[in-house]
DNA sequence: CGAGTATTTGAAGATCATCAACTGTCGTGG
DNA sequence: CCACGACAGTTGATGATCTTCAAATACTCG
């Protein structure tokens, strides 16, 4: 066991607690908790929910990210949403998960069958409520990424792509810029945002003539804050 | 009061019980819905939710059906969903609602304060499942949405959208024809598909054409079963 | 019946997609 | 450490799809 791993058993280091379930539990769920946790590393580009397979875990994001995504039967893909630390991953128990959800970097999840979720909700009635404000969250995500494919152009929807994950992932630097790191790849933004790569590429291009992007390498992104 | 509302009060000839959350009631919170339960009508094109001001009820519809929109700042429209009979608005109680929710016809709605609902998951657990799996069917259908507006074409999307709706309300016709009404306007499908009105007309002329619509009218398409 | 609105159709133009070539980046191994 | 190969990303030229603007037609309601 490698030494960033020693202490891995314990929740006291956990960074992402106070946004996880772990606060809505009681003393004793969260003994439980300490006892039966299952943490669980997510090599770079595996799946850890597939489309129309059943899930039966909720995942909390420790470290890393995540592409979700949905197969049309000819093959075309498109990402319907990224998942980042602190995020929830499999909110609820289905027999056909709605998508694919893989790492796009080599990532650590906290696993929580949803038998245990079930039995703590007993005692601890924040819990279910907690899952269903989460399910929210995801809901108005899926609704704000409707209007952009449905209303948005190119630009807007790039920079729209830029604003969001800045306020995800992204630190201040000095002078009115945010620097946001990118986990994937130019192909999975463009399958998120509905267009193609070189639409991206040259749109990423115009946006960094006009301005509103200082900078944008393979790893990330340099942008203006306002806007 | 008109004579259809004679025993509106009574919860015995609700045709969409079997679906709803009555039948996860028990039999004394039953009774109590009985007792307080309010009906609403809702006008044609009134709201029923707006938009970023706060929802306190869960409605089910009764009769009816209800277009479900998001604003941008600059006035453009996009319709994030339909709404029909059996089906819940307002699934969760919120600050600001994400969708304003007008009413397509002339409408009838059921309606749960979500304090009630609180209450009665006290001694019904089953309520509390059972706003979460409808929770989870808005997403799914949401994550479709993105699938339709991010990588299907025109035509693909008005198919997809004809094959919905005879799903949701068609009736069969002879001949392996269905006929789907319309409660909603071009307008509305155009602004729910990504597409503009005149796209939306050239398409489904194009369909008839090709011979998977039969025919369409203002009021109703009939389309073929299979495709 | 007639005014007003909803829908369809037509012609021209813009945006985004496609196909193709080029450039940059990363990791490997000499 | 540099060179090479492979892949990721950018840029260019052309084309298709969808949009825009405009006009005609159909439908609805008083």
């Amino acid at each position: 066991m490698k030494s960033g791993d020693a202490r891995a058993g314990s929740c006291d280091i956990c960074d992402v607690r106070e946004r996880s379930i772990c606060m809505d539990l009681d003393p004793r769920a969260m003994q439980q908790v300490e006892k039966t946790m299952a943490r669980r590393t997510v090599a770079k580009h595996r799946a850890i929910l597939s489309e129309g397979e059943p899930n039966d875990s909720l995942y909390i994001v420790l470290r890393g990210s995540f592409r979700l995504s949905k197969l049309l039967e000819d093959g075309r893909r498109q990402v319907t949403g990224f998942i980042f630390e602190g995020d929830f991953l499999g909110v609820r128990q289905t027999d056909q998960s709605a998508y694919t959800a893989e790492a796009l970097e080599d990532s650590l999840v906290c696993c929580f069958p949803h038998k245990f979720l079930d039995e703590a909700a007993e005692t601890s009635p924040g819990v279910k409520d907690r899952l269903i404000a989460k399910g929210q969250t995801e809901y108005h995500k899926a609704q704000d990424h409707i209007v952009l494919l449905g209303k948005k152009t190119a630009e807007e929807r790039v920079a729209s792509f830029m604003k969001t994950l800045a306020e995800a992932v992204g630190e201040e630097r000095g002078g009115g810029f945010v620097e946001a790191p990118f986990s994937m790849s130019r192909q999975d933004i463009a399958d998120y945002l509905g267009l193609r790569l070189e639409t991206l590429s040259r749109t990423l291009s115009a946006l960094k003539k006009k301005g509103f992007i200082d900078s944008v390498t393979r790893k990330s992104v340099i942008l203006k804050l306002e806007l």
